[in-house]
DNA sequence: AGAGGCTGCTTACGCCATAAACAGGTGGCA
DNA sequence: TGCCACCTGTTTATGGCGTAAGCAGCCTCT
């Protein structure tokens, strides 16, 4: 009755069309805004019909960590490598791609709780947990050692990543009102920015290096380093 | 009338009460479950009468991380350090202090929006900033140096905590539904664990490893390679 | 043709943040 | 003492949210 819309937008739903129009909405508009109801009006459907095919919002999110961390090992697995080291960079690589690409999504591989609750770093993907351990392995690490280098490999990822993409992110959401601010209910600081910047001559002074995107250079070297401990460790 | 509770708790509501009830609660509920009217009904007031000393959600939880942060400069002031190692090892240990006495708000220092946008590695306390600067100026770095150093201590800083805490963390909000499992007999669970692990012999071999906590070694050895390579990198 | 299963819609509930108007008390000042 | 202005917290209302439950149309298979 009511079809306005062509053909080609009122396809079937299915699970895999609501979990990338998920992702689309997350990048364009934030994670807090892509509401079921949101995500039906993009898909041109009530909100309730999304519940076929996702048990519910927090599912929807643990579908859209799942969908970015897609093809990952299939893709470092195509590159062949011949040391752990040279693997190491192309996972680290492989990832930071991924963060790189959705980096208002990204944040959530890291905040949404592990699908294996003892596994102690937890990032939520097991097959890439799975992968990494027995690449180490297999290049003649003990298990001991393996663990070790994965935990650490894992905190170097999450900590540069996260730094990354939140820079990418900054303003997504926010959002600007117009300045009718004639009286100040609350005894404010939204000069607060200015008022810490005049305690603050050093950052003042360093501000443009502070707001330069060196984040290429510095997540190569500080990759290349925790290789070298890593390597240095391995061998006693 | 209505007023059966003791005159303690009836005390007058302030900023600050109100935002250490909010990272009380954070910190037993986790954070979604801090809502306003959960907020006001822990304070025994109406939600809207919170809106006099906090201008919304945004801006308590802003509040909150600022709290926690709160003495942080005092502190490692307190302690005179005389190398610029000593004084970062300071810093970081005093920060991890801070994320491990609050593991569920922690995560806010992070994925909140800076104060300063223009700040690349955007931790929000520009004091904290200022401190960490200065310091390393005061010690002889350049001002190139300051920075790198800067961002490569954040970054790690970020990584090696949110991990740390994410262990601390796992089930703080899980909602456990009352399951008649007596024994350990049946096996099964959401089945997506067993299945996932069913295909990953190493992470199950390595189970145990993987699920103790080393993060206070894992911590010191880091902080100190990454000192090391810091330390490499000034002398040239 | 008829039946049953997909699929998406409608309605409804209880939660949330928050704007706006309001009331009770308390202090200052005559 | 009387009065008024203010500070504090409450009441009421609006619009958004996630989601439980039931319903209606269509597709396919017999």
């Amino acid at each position: 009755m009511s079809t306005d819309e062509p053909r080609s937008a009122r396809r079937r739903l299915s699970r895999d069309r609501i979990v990338d129009a998920a992702l689309t909405s997350i990048e364009e508009h934030g994670v807090d805004q892509m509401s079921m109801r949101s995500l039906g009006r993009d898909l041109g459907v009530e909100a309730m019909a999304l519940y076929r095919y996702v048990s519910g919002r927090e599912d929807l999110l643990e579908a859209v960590v799942a969908n970015l961390l897609n093809g990952f090992v299939e893709r470092v697995e195509a590159a062949e490598t011949t040391s752990w080291q040279e693997y190491l960079q192309h996972v680290a690589h492989e990832i930071r791609h991924i963060a790189l690409a959705n980096p208002t999504a990204f944040p959530l591989v890291v905040s949404r709780h592990p699908a294996a609750p003892w596994l102690r770093p937890p990032l939520r993907d097991i097959e890439m947990v799975e992968h990494v351990l027995a690449t180490l392995c297999a290049r003649g690490f003990t298990d001991d050692q393996a663990v070790d280098t994965y935990k650490a490999f894992t905190s170097f990822l999450v900590g540069s990543l996260l730094l990354e993409v939140s820079i990418k992110t900054e303003n997504i959401a926010a959002v600007e009102e117009p300045m009718n601010e004639g009286s100040a209910d609350i005894p404010e600081q939204d000069s607060s920015d200015d008022a810490d910047l005049a305690q603050a001559p050093h950052v003042l002074r360093m501000r443009d290096r502070l707001s330069q995107d060196h984040s290429e250079a510095e997540f190569e070297t500080g990759l290349e380093s925790l290789l070298n401990r890593i390597e240095h460790t391995v061998s006693h």
